[in-house]
DNA sequence: CATCACGCACTATTTAAAGTTACATGAAAC
DNA sequence: GTTTCATGTAACTTTAAATAGTGCGTGATG
């Protein structure tokens, strides 16, 4: 199956932004992604609209974290991009008529439904200042004196 | 993404041919699972490799089961079918320069294994066994004295 | 030896993500 | 005020993976 990649973009692109501190465009987001200016704004807004990000028209404008980032939990941004399916298996049918499969998409479901509801608790537990902190332990860890930006898709 | 049905849909298939006795061709399954004969067939395959089913040709052929329902689980018959990829998310690069995109994908990865292993313990309790009981109940709730056949697929 | 049924390689279709184009809107600079 | 910059959004195209389908080979039964 084709993997939906848009969480991990998305975490991603909220993290250079908040390293950055001014604001900074779709078009520099998507060099540094290496994909689409649109895809960002498709992507981001969702976050704009549930107010973790704020972006600006015009002349300085761009893309800013709206809120401290120990306040936004990767499910907060699992949340905001519509919560997309986890699980890459389904249900053959929906709602079969025939019983032995009623009997398999139950017992499959409950499995289902258990990971899902762990994945979840597991995202909830995770902030993206937690994140910020882990790269700057990956950064200090390549090179004793570095600045931030020289390290970033360097 | 689209979502892989085979789990689902070979576990039915392996049902029917519990209930049936006799040996099934793969286009009396396919029948039953409204899909192709060849489709049967390939996702037989693996389970006739693990020794799960006996495939039969000629007249009188057909798939047959080749072990006890008490000894099939679900995690063998996912073992059986490859091991498809059970999350619908993934990283946006798999060995990514960025510091950044390690450290979410780190995080990332950490609660898809979590949810993952959860998943495959559940698979691993669950016996197809366990499964035709189920349908045998629902079976008896349905009607008050019917044959396993007229409620097939009816 | 004719028929039945699986085995396998190959091609076609389908679906959702991702990428792209086009154009409208609004803000800042000059 | 008009030019430039940047987002907002809709529509369309491309792509990747599952699933569907075709054709032919092989072996077993009658």
């Amino acid at each position: 199956m084709k993997r939906d990649s848009r969480l991990s973009g998305v975490l991603h692109v909220l993290l250079h932004m908040a390293e950055q501190g001014a604001p900074m465009t779709s078009e520099q987001l998507a060099k540094a992604m290496q994909t689409h200016p649109v895809v960002i704004r498709r992507t981001l807004g969702g976050l704009r609209d549930a107010g973790f990000v704020h972006s600006e028209k015009g002349h300085g404008g761009g893309w800013t974290i709206a809120k401290p980032l120990a306040d936004i939990t990767m499910r907060d941004v699992y949340d905001a991009i519509g919560r997309p399916g986890l699980m890459a298996m389904g249900n053959r049918t929906e709602a079969p008529g025939c019983l032995v499969e009623r009997a398999v998409n139950a017992a499959l479901d409950t499995s289902f439904q258990e990971a899902e509801a762990l994945l979840l608790a597991r995202f909830a537990e995770v902030t993206l200042a937690e994140l910020a902190a882990d790269f700057h332990a990956r950064m200090a860890a390549r090179s004793p004196s570095p600045t931030t930006q020289e390290h970033i898709h360097g």
